[in-house]
DNA sequence: TTGTTTGCGCGATAAATCGGCGTGCTGGTC
DNA sequence: GACCAGCACGCCGATTTATCGCGCAAACAA
């Protein structure tokens, strides 16, 4: 069953803030709690929203540093890809990591403490996995746009 | 001040879920509602949480496709850089938008409905924005890892 | 028309939040 | 060693919030 039109305001007001209580999403989308409560739990159910998160400063956090950071593996048989996804699940720096098109493999979104510590995460951990060919580093200067927002209405 | 074993264990729980009860909070860091509710509120008040978002699923949305986009420009003048990130602003597909280093300007990432859709912002919407010079699409094939979540344990 | 389905609003109840108050720990001073 | 101030905690009562059952109205099919 597709989305609504008040399916889609409660999304966007929950996108300005997650933590707002269901009567005042209800006022904003000009409905009573209850429907809002039941949309509510019905979008979690069904997976449209599949969970809540605070949004952060990592500078404040002690991760002033961000990077992408792009790889490439020597080959692409199960054990070499196994090993090496499994190695960026269990690095708590790695904040994301996608398969891509193009020249290289994976692209990564890595945070870091500081310059040496980024340095460290490159070239004694990622650089070192079995399997890991080449590695380029994109250092974030500055973050024009950061909408946690997908388009909705 | 910076941030205690408690205000780190308040941040982890949030980052499993955001909508949690402070009462449910209190009971995961050991402590009763009232320092939670407090230290909640000091974190927001200090810039540390900046605001809680819902984790959607794009493809439910509607929105099964996402590229990193890599654009250069080809001068650096306050006018060409002021109507480019404008125009970032503007475009609601743009989901993020970050200065880099290395051979190009701008890292941007980007959901769209479909290829055309694609096709049609890369095309014409970024390309045609004065001052851009050189766009590479490197489309996301899969998520191996998206945690919303930075270390702060 | 009649029966069925779907989704709304209302009211009640249990839970959560908020503010005030008292207590215990710690560090500095005399 | 005694005392005081500052700080952060827990408890408690008043208000707000979430959720559930119920009845009602609109949309649709037979």
């Amino acid at each position: 069953m597709p989305l609504d039109r008040f399916d889609r305001r409660i999304i966007a007001a929950l996108q300005e803030d997650a933590r707002m209580t269901v009567a005042q999403i209800a006022e904003r989308v000009s409905l009573s709690a209850t429907p809002v409560s039941r949309r509510l739990k019905k979008l979690e159910d069904d997976g449209v929203i599949t969970g809540y998160s605070p949004r952060l400063d990592a500078r404040k956090l002690g991760f002033p540093l961000d990077a992408y950071i792009m790889i490439n593996l020597q080959a692409h048989s199960d054990e070499i890809i196994d090993r090496f996804e499994g190695a960026i699940q269990d690095n708590p720096y790695v904040i994301a990591c996608h398969a891509v098109t193009g020249e290289m493999d994976y692209l990564l979104h890595v945070t870091a403490r500081d310059m040496e510590h980024m340095s460290e995460i490159t070239l004694k951990t990622l650089v070192r996995i079995p399997g890991v060919r080449d590695v380029k580093s994109i250092l974030v200067l500055e973050n024009v746009k950061t909408s946690p927002a997908l388009p909705v209405e």
